[in-house]
DNA sequence: GTCTATAGCGAGATAGAC
DNA sequence: GTCTATCTCGCTATAGAC
């Protein structure tokens, strides 16, 4: 539609087409304050230009809106996604990489999980969630994988459901209370960045202690 | 201030007082939607009264919000405080009682919990949170029992702080993705209630198992 | 205390010059 | 494509009758 590319290739790769830098401030300032919460005052602030050419580049907020949520759920599980279908690795493996994946993707975005779930809680019913929530689901081949291994005996008997939430939860909840924690245990960010080095390792190793027979 | 307790108490019990009826619906509102997408027409709708109410009783929006989030901050730590403070309990008891408390008040109040972390997300340098933030603080109780535990022998040896860390992360996420959890393993309410009545056991146990020696 | 009406302002969106 | 100026509407908040 509008075909800024060619241009920017001849320019400084340092030089960004507006387009770009509208959708860096989106994120920016959607992820940490919400659709309700952000202004189009504050992307354009953000970017650097006019809040009229949001709206020449986009539409609309709710457009504008969308565009992040979709680019974000895709980012948050697109990787995840992939390990979780993987058919080379062995339940263990698959475990400590889903974790690994997931802390190292919440510590290079670390405002994702948080707006995502959180977009998903205040508008759950809206269109925008539905048609997103979709594009992804727990594949059955995991299911399949943590019932064999347990016919298997080489875990404990375990609902495979309880333990796909607690993966999710050891992984991704630390970052969505990050603020609430780094007040209740007095840490600064960079303690709290040392904790989720740590936790790329122990995690995994407690998850595995947790089953193993 | 405004003294209706005494008429209240005359009519019959089912009769509330327009502050309660308003208190009520805020409450509704606002951990649905948050500060920025909650309304005051909302509030006054699900009250039945009027907006112009609203205002007599409680001045601002950010008045009232900030009653309703710092009941909501109370409320969700405040029996999970004293267990942690215990002297009663021994350290498997405690991490029992704090994950079965913690569920059971999630299950109460399905919208607290994300409320109040996104909330703290979206305003953690806000005047609201710092004053509400102090009102809680991991005790060093927990941690020094945690240590104790590991010196002697009875679990190995885990950073206290990423073991407090797993209980709350394996207690609270569950709810707080919630609507993204029931998308993708494609669950109903009543399925999802069973899942996390079965977790009142489960999460305790898997803990155990992963530090027990 | 409770209502209706309205002031006042902020935010999304558009028109039109350049 | 980008800007300034402006329209329009919705929301918070208040004034004032009852």
């Amino acid at each position: 539609m509008i075909q800024t590319k060619e241009i920017d290739n001849i320019k400084q790769e340092v030089e960004l087409s507006t387009e770009e830098k509208i959708l860096i401030s989106a994120r920016k300032v959607f992820t940490k304050k919400g659709l309700t919460g952000a202004r189009m005052q504050d992307i354009a602030d953000e970017a650097g230009i006019n809040k009229a050419l949001l709206h020449y580049y986009f539409r609309s907020k709710e457009k504008l809106f969308e565009k992040i949520f979709e680019e974000a759920t895709t980012k948050m599980f697109a990787k995840l996604t992939e390990f979780i279908d993987s058919k080379e690795l062995n339940l263990f493996e698959k475990i400590e990489k889903m974790i690994e994946n997931q802390i190292i993707m919440s510590m290079e975005n670390p405002f994702l999980s948080a707006f995502v779930i959180n977009e998903f809680h205040q508008n759950a019913e809206g269109a925008i969630c539905q048609t997103i929530g979709h594009k992804m689901s727990i594949s059955k081949r995991l299911i399949e994988q943590i019932q064999e291994a347990i016919s298997q005996g080489i875990i404990r008997p375990i609902n495979p459901l309880q333990l796909f939430i607690n993966i999710m939860s050891l992984s991704i909840f630390p970052f969505v209370a990050k603020p609430i924690l780094l007040m209740n245990m007095n840490l600064t960010d960079e303690q709290f960045a040392l904790l989720m080095e740590q936790r790329k390792r122990d995690v995994a190793e407690f998850v595995i202690r947790a089953i193993k027979i």
